[in-house]
RNA sequence: GGGAGCAUAGCUCAGUUGGUUUAGAGCAUCUCGUUUACACCGAGAGGGUCCGCGGUUCGAGCCCGUGUGCUCCCA
């Protein structure tokens, strides 16, 4: 069979895709193995898959694909959040753009147009997914807002309020004008921003002219003001303490106050306290029992509260209101000014704070088991350094804020009379049922919905059914499950409150393990962003490189617990491994026909299986102990050495037979399934291209996928040092032909000068042939007209036709010799030094001791052949 | 303002309880080489006052203090 120049991955993905999902490979069902569960963080249902999705889920599809060859029962659960915000958001544009508005449509006629788009278009990253070859169980592809999802989601919104954990209360919320919903502390990105500082002055009301100035960055709050406040203690204003003040334009009186929460040094010293409008400005307003005056609409315009704006935007009224003051001769001055601003995630306008009535959960209670099962390590962080993060977020945890004003997602259970009482049930039939007082009344429901982490944090339990249909035979194999793969950036909108979940509903932890991955940035560490533009297209870069080469390019640039820098050359290089993965295939396909089995086993083949069986086995222990400490790029960077360098370079180079010569068959079998156990472990990582070559070398009886991994070999030390030598010896003649100029087709003649013939004996013919040598001598004496090379305590002299260039070695040597003499320094003054031999441990003495020893024997090498050369 | 983390080769990172040859890998760079697996390649080389300063120790990339720079989280 003749194979292709190069591995073509396109047709070999779909194949092998479609053949593990017709054997049901990923399918799982509870049995007698150990359970290996992953629940999937459901991405949003209308996202598509980016650079984050591609390395979180690559992530998980190694740490299940090698539990299944570890011979557990290994359950990947896909599926999809309904995000709220961020769909509503979709529809909206997408009625928009037909010429649609959201308010002139009924909640149903709204939520009908927002399935049928959801059924259109929610899931294609589900699709993109098979294309990265995740090995997702898809028939339990489960959706936050399937019916039993929902049912549970508002079983748990009514027990915790029974339970009094949730409550409807009046505070400062983050507001979304674009959105026109209230946002969680989480949802809310601050960013820098250069503004402006106005300084603007107040009349007192006090005989004659005199004023007041305060410093503000939102002069188009004044009509909100109800205090000034200053700073008990600053000199320049305590004798106005207790008078008032006339707000500019509107001339309301507002009292004068003083409150040690003021800084001195900043703006003014005096500042406006308008409490609708800021939170510090509202619990000031608290503390000294301040009206409360909003000035604004739910869409971020005026109201009437400002009579001269009304229904014009704030960010716009901020640069009227400026030329307005400056005609009124209140404006001081304007300074640049840069602050914080706080952005809504979803839909980038600028956040307002805003009083409103909403619904909280009480976060206290829920936060004390979750934080200690990770400070007790019973869920473990990797990288630990999160369970700081944590417990700092955990320990000043505040209530949350779970109510949108948004019609997709779960709605509130709660109805009202016209007095304004609450009943909460599942439906209007409970009300009546459990609150005979209603029956007959006008009750209405609560308009909003629940803010999707509301139903994200039983994700681990309900794609189960574990709440729907409790203690079933499912929830009870697979819960906990095994390890969760997220972003650090969701580690309290979603981790903590599911460990929350877990306790409250399961009283178990959700999961054992947390694996943090990092932020996926571009080559400049930048975040990827559409604005940036900087973000690249996946599913071209898969049909480009592969998705095998697209795996393997994150995850070799995707250190543990720190962020990646995306470069396109790292798939590259993982395209350059499918090629030399796949060349070495070919190398062994042109020997398949050649095999014979005359004659014993070469004694150099027989010493160079070995030695791979060794450093295979050692590898694979070292492998195994990075995976389970969840090292997944360094692991893979092992592997990799292992197949290019080890396999390829040196030890299929060892055994290959001369040109057009046959291999020995018991070689020839033994490089086979070499190879094979190599693309076992690499597998995992790069599952196509492993199946595929599984498949070419050999009629196999099993797939790759599902194949158990077999115990481990013992590790033959000795052969391993062997072997280390062994390739010492051919770097340093291959470097002394490169420096002496002997052409790679000029063979030399090999003279070696040791004390331990024996220890060449064996591999002398791979020596030869490494280093293209026509013999290989032993000597006693040194030989003439030679290139002399020491290694250890050995010389090595080649015999070449080329002239010898001994200004050069000289050079070589006497370099090597000054370092030599220079370490032997360093080692003798450590031995010499008295509280050094008494002090140190024993070991450690005597590896000084033979550093010196290894360091004297080496001099003496190199001063004899120096002496040689003359 | 509060908290956390990081600083090792041009780049991205290893470096496990302080001692395992005066620091390792991959990529990039340079030199040589088209010898039938592979130029998406092979052979070889160069490249680092381990951020500065101070301390503990017989001994510090590793521990302590301090300074500087960067990143993230919270306000």
């Amino acid at each position: 069979m003749e194979l292709s120049k190069n591995f073509i991955p396109g047709e070999v993905e779909t194949k092998w895709y479609q053949h593990w999902i017709d054997q049901g490979y990923f399918h799982s069902v509870p049995n007698d193995k150990p359970a290996y569960t992953v629940v999937i963080p459901p991405p949003n249902v209308t996202g598509v898959l980016h650079m984050g999705h591609c390395l979180n889920n690559t992530i998980q599809d190694i740490l299940v694909r090698r539990a299944r060859m570890q011979g557990m029962n290994p359950c990947w659960v896909p599926g999809t959040d309904h995000a709220s915000i961020a769909t509503e958001a979709k529809v909206v544009a997408m009625l928009r753009e037909r010429g649609i508005a959201k308010s002139s449509l009924s909640r149903e006629e709204f939520l009908s147009y927002a399935w049928e788009w959801k059924e259109k278009y929610g899931g294609i990253i589900l699709q993109q997914l098979r294309k990265m070859g995740c090995s997702l169980d898809w028939e339990r592809t489960s959706f936050t807002m399937d019916p039993d999802y929902y049912e549970t989601v508002i079983k748990v919104f009514i027990d915790l309020y029974k339970k009094g954990k949730i409550y409807r209360g009046k505070r400062m919320i983050n507001w979304d004008v674009k959105a026109k919903t209230a946002l969680s502390d989480e949802e809310v990105i601050h960013k820098e921003v250069n503004g402006k500082m106005y300084h603007i002055r107040y009349k007192l009301d006090l005989p004659g002219e005199e004023f007041i100035t305060i410093a503000t960055v939102r002069p188009e709050t004044i009509f909100g003001d109800t205090a000034i406040c200053v700073h008990p203690k600053d000199p320049r204003y305590t004798h106005l303490v207790g008078k008032h003040a006339f707000v500019p334009m509107i001339n309301r009186r507002i009292p004068i106050i003083a409150d040690d929460y003021i800084e001195i040094e900043f703006g003014t010293g005096a500042l406006k306290v308008t409490p609708a409008h800021d939170i510090n400005d509202f619990q000031l307003g608290q503390k000294h029992g301040l009206e409360v005056i909003d000035t604004m609409n739910d869409d971020g315009t005026m109201n009437d509260a400002a009579p001269m704006y009304i229904g014009k935007d704030r960010i716009e009224v901020r640069k009227i209101i400026a030329k307005d003051l400056e005609a009124s001769g209140n404006l001081v001055k304007i300074e640049d000014y840069v602050n914080q601003v706080g952005f809504s995630e979803r839909t980038d306008a600028i956040v307002e704070p805003r009083l409103s009535l909403q619904w909280w959960v009480d976060m206290k209670q829920l936060a004390a088991p979750a934080l200690e099962k990770v400070m007790s390590d019973e869920i473990h962080f990797h990288p630990a350094k999160f369970k700081n993060v944590y417990r700092h977020w955990m320990e000043n945890i505040k209530d949350w804020c779970i109510s949108r004003q948004l019609w997709w997602g779960h709605r509130i259970p709660a109805w009202y009379d016209q007095e304004g009482n609450v009943y909460v049930e599942a439906s209007l039939e409970k009300v009546h049922a459990s609150f005979p007082e209603t029956v007959g009344k006008a009750l209405y429901q609560d308009a909003d919905c629940l803010d999707t982490w509301f139903s994200s944090w039983l994700w681990p339990i309900e794609v189960f059914k574990g709440m729907s249909n409790p203690n079933n035979a499912e929830i009870n194999y697979y819960y906990p499950t095994s390890t969760l793969v997220t972003a650090p950036e969701i580690i309290f909108f979603w981790v903590a409150r599911m460990i929350m979940a877990g306790e409250e509903y399961m009283g178990k932890i959700p999961f054992k393990d947390v694996y943090f991955t990092g932020i996926v940035r571009d080559k400049q560490g930048r975040k990827m962003s559409k604005s940036l533009g900087n973000s690249p297209d996946l599913l071209g870069l898969i049909d480009q490189y592969g998705a095998d080469a697209v795996r393997f390019g994150i995850m070799i640039a995707s250190p543990a617990g720190n962020d990646l820098l995306f470069d396109e050359s790292t798939l590259e290089q993982g395209r350059n491994f499918n090629s030399k993965l796949w060349n070495a295939t070919k190398l062994l396909k042109m020997w398949e026909p050649r095999q014979s089995n005359e004659g014993p086993i070469p004694e150099d083949a027989t010493f160079a299986m070995d030695w791979f069986q060794a450093k295979l086995s050692a590898t694979q222990l070292e492998v195994d102990e990075m995976l389970k400490t969840f090292r997944l790029s360094e692991a893979l960077k092992t592997i990799y050495g292992l197949i290019w360098d080890d396999y390829c370079s040196w030890y299929l180079e060892w055994i290959k037979p001369g040109f057009e010569q046959p291999i020995h068959a018991k070689v020839f079998e033994k490089s086979i399934a070499f190879y094979d156990d190599l693309l076992q472990l690499l597998h995992p990582f790069m599952p196509f291209i492993t199946e595929e070559i599984h498949h070419m070398l050999k009629t196999q009886t099993q797939d790759l996928c599902v194949q158990e991994l077999a115990p481990i070999g013992k590790v033959d030390e000795s052969v391993l040092h062997a072997g280390v030598l062994l390739k010492n010896v051919i770097s340093t003649l291959r470097d002394a032909r490169n420096k002496n100029q002997i052409k790679p087709k000029d063979a030399i003649d090999v003279h070696i000068q040791s004390e331990n013939n024996a220890a060449y004996q064996t591999i002398q013919n791979i020596l030869a042939k490494q280093v293209n040598a026509k013999t290989v001598a032993y000597t006693n004496a040194p030989i003439g007209s030679s290139i002399v090379v020491a290694l250890e305590k050995d010389k090595f002299y080649l015999v070449s036709d080329q002239a010898i260039d001994t200004v050069g070695l000289k050079v070589n040597l006497l370099k090597d010799l000054a370092h030599q003499k220079g370490f032997l320094e360093s080692v003798e003054k450590k031995l010499a030094n008295e509280k050094f031999v008494q002090n140190a441990k024993p070991e450690v003495i005597a590896i000084e001791q033979k550093k010196k020893a290894d360091a004297l024997a080496r001099i003496q090498t190199i001063e004899e052949s120096l002496a040689q050369l003359g």
